[in-house]
Parts: C-alpha cells; sequence; structure tokens
DNA sequence: ACCTTGTGAGACGTAGTGTCTCAAACTATA
DNA sequence: TATAGTTTGAGACACTACGTCTCACAAGGT
C-alpha cells in the first residue's frame, strides 16, 4: 500500500514507513497480544481490538483484513535470533537448549497465542505454515545442538534429526500444553539423561 | 428437565430418557463432529449445529446454552472402555499401546475435536477438566503397561509413570498435532526402542 | 506552505445471537 | 384409544457484531 520507495534517512530501527502506520502497527501488536492472553484468540475480532488499542475499527479493518492477519501479525516477530555456539558437548548442549525450551513455555506469555494458533492451524493452511515457521525457530537450538555432535562424530551420520527433536521436545508440549503439569528440572533430566544414555550406550 | 424416573422396560440401550431427546441429542453430536472436522470449532455455532442437525434453532439453545456445551456433549461418549491383558513382556505392551494411540492419532476423525479442544481449554476450566479425563483415557494403556511391568518388578517401584508417559505419548503429539509430519512405524518404532534400552541398562 | 496519505468517526445493510411464545407433534400410561 | 405431560419447530423480537464505504481532519513528507 505504500509506495515510498527511497529511503533517505537510513533510521536506526523502524523501516521507510510511515510513522503513522508504525504506531498503529505496534499498537496494534500490544493489543492483540493482551487480548490473547486475557481471554484467547476467540475473543480476538476486528472490533476489540479497535477498542484495546485506541484506534478506528476501520483501521484494523484496513490493515489486517482476516481474522488470522491480526494473530499472524502479532506473532511476526516473535523470531528468537540467539546466537548459538556449542560447549563441544552433546549432553551439555542439550541441557542447555532444552532448559531454554523449558524456560520459554513456562513462563512466555506467548504459550497461549501458540495454542491458539495450534489449534487454528489444522484447517488453516496460512497458518499452519507460521505454526511450522516458529516450530522451527523455537527448536533451531536443538538441532544446531544434534548437528554439531554428528559434525563431531558424537552421533551416527544418519541420525534422524525429526524424529530426536520430537522424542526430546514432544514431552515438554506434552506437558505444558496437554497435561497441563509443571515443567520442573527433574522432568527435563530425566528426558536428557535417557537419551544421552541411549545413544551412548548404542555407540 | 426429565422428571421420568420409574423405568418400566429395561430397555436395550438408551437411558429412561425421551426418545426425542435422544434422537435430539444424537443428532447434534453427529452435527458438531460433522462441523469440527470440516471447517474448525470456529465453525460450530447453534444456528449451524441446528441447521446441519436438521432441528430447530431454539431446541439447540435449550440443551446446550453455551457454545462450548457443545463440543463438550460431542466428546461425551468418548469412553476407550478397552480390555486390557498384558503379554508378560514391557516391551510387547508398549510396542501394542503405543501402537493403538499411533492409530487412534493417524486416522481417528476425533483428532481435529480434540485439538479444538485444546486451543480452548488454556482459558476454560470446564474444557480443561474435560481434556485432562480425556487424555488419561487415551493414555490409560500406557499407564497400565508400566503399572504390570512394576508389579512384575521389571521396573524400579518409584519409577515416574507420569514422566514416562509423557517421553512416549509427547512426541507422537508432537509430531501429529505441532510438526504436521506423519506417524510413520519407524518413528514409534525408535520411542519404544529407546525406552527400553533405557529401563533395561539401567538394570 | 504545499500536497499526499493514513486516520477516526460514523452511516449503512447484512447477518448472527439469545430469548421468548405458542401451536403442533410426540410420548407414556390409563 | 383417549388423555395428560413434554419436547419440539417456527417465527417474532431486540440486540450486537460484521464488513464496507465516505469524508473531514490531522499528520507526514518535501
Amino acid at each position: 500500500m505504500s509506495h515510498r520507495r527511497p529511503v533517505h534517512h537510513p533510521t536506526t530501527s523502524s523501516d521507510d514507513v510511515d510513522p503513522r502506520v508504525a504506531r498503529t502497527r505496534q499498537a496494534v501488536r500490544v493489543a492483540v497480544r493482551r487480548l490473547v492472553q486475557r481471554a484467547g484468540f476467540e475473543a480476538v475480532s476486528h472490533q476489540q481490538v479497535a477498542t484495546e488499542a485506541g484506534i478506528g475499527r476501520a483501521t484494523v479493518y484496513r490493515h489486517w483484513p482476516k481474522r488470522t492477519d491480526l494473530l499472524l501479525h502479532a506473532l511476526a516477530d516473535v523470531e528468537a535470533p540467539h546466537d548459538w555456539r556449542s560447549s563441544g558437548d552433546l549432553a551439555t548442549d542439550l541441557a542447555r537448549e532444552l532448559e531454554r525450551l523449558q524456560r520459554t513455555m513456562s513462563s512466555s506469555p506467548l504459550v497461549p497465542e501458540l495454542i491458539a494458533l495450534i489449534g487454528r492451524a489444522e484447517w488453516n493452511p496460512e497458518l499452519r505454515e507460521t505454526q511450522t515457521e516458529l516450530l522451527a525457530s523455537g527448536t533451531a537450538g536443538l538441532r544446531r545442538a544434534l548437528e554439531t555432535a554428528i559434525e563431531r562424530g558424537e552421533l551416527p551420520a544418519d541420525h534422524d534429526l525429526d524424529t530426536t527433536i520430537a522424542r526430546l521436545a514432544g514431552p515438554l508440549f506434552y506437558r505444558r500444553v496437554l497435561a497441563h503439569a509443571p515443567l520442573d528440572d527433574a522432568f527435563v533430566t530425566k528426558i536428557i539423561t535417557g537419551y544421552i544414555d541411549e545413544v551412548s550406550t548404542s555407540a
């Protein structure tokens, strides 16, 4: 919609968007997150978002015609750009990554949003794509840890990463989302030691 | 609402409810399931259900005032009353139970309904309770298998069942619901052998 | 100062919601 | 079969929400 191409001042943070648009976007992002955390995605309507954000209803429709656009927008900048360095030991790397995942899932106010996403991704291809991306970024650390271990020869080259990631991260999701049980340290430790025992005995 | 207590003919299936009510209940159950599978719980409104079931809108409101009541009703009879007998070997029992879970999650038209449930259970205590019950019944087989193994001395008496169940079933949920990847046999086999290796080496 | 563009307020028709009433149909029993 | 007690379906009703549109105004860029 914005046809402004030339960037005159390579400004600090925001892109070459109209400041008014940037304001709207930010306000809506915050509003959607608040609404989702308070009452679930079901409570997110253009009407509600406009009220919560203190902006006009028409403005919300202009930028995000569909309801799911609002959710996608709220999730848009949830990239986890964490710089990764291996400790040289698979067990240590996994522990660190799983604990990071544990922290994220235990405390992050984002979990409700992800659950809202899950519930809809089953029927909405666009949302499913976003979910896949978020999942990939959330488990990227685990994947890197395993890849590094393969390079070191600590794991066989044909080790199935996806399966392993599912076996490591799956139990966390199960506990948090399905069983509504706490993700305590003992639980995470058991997952790690179980897996390490398994690959070390087979080696 | 029905004050009919004395049961004259101990009839075959239905309780002592008015046949008209039984018809309504059944029709709504079917309609809700169809709608959820077709377009998700979001598509389930009293209006839609009435149309789909071919009954009056007011009737739907009478029986299920809230929208979630419709979901709960559709999930009400999903008990899995499967009679369980141990094969005498933990690995065999687990394989059977996990494969059952795999089949259920791969093919059952119920999975969409469960996902609809998950998405809302985070904010609705009543739904959360139902979800917990369904989860318990779905993993009852696994639990029985593990309990039997403890009785046989195949597992230590202080073995944490909830943790183990999360580690066995969690990866399946992860694959099916989050990763949208197929639950192939190789995957299930890896989960089982991994776990069996782990407990057998520690014994 | 100028022109451009996003915004907010509100009008508008449409569609869905939740409640209510009432005649008709159904059920169990005498 | 007749009768009394229930459930149902159809529709009326006020209300809210939806999605689109217009237009004056404010805020942005140059």
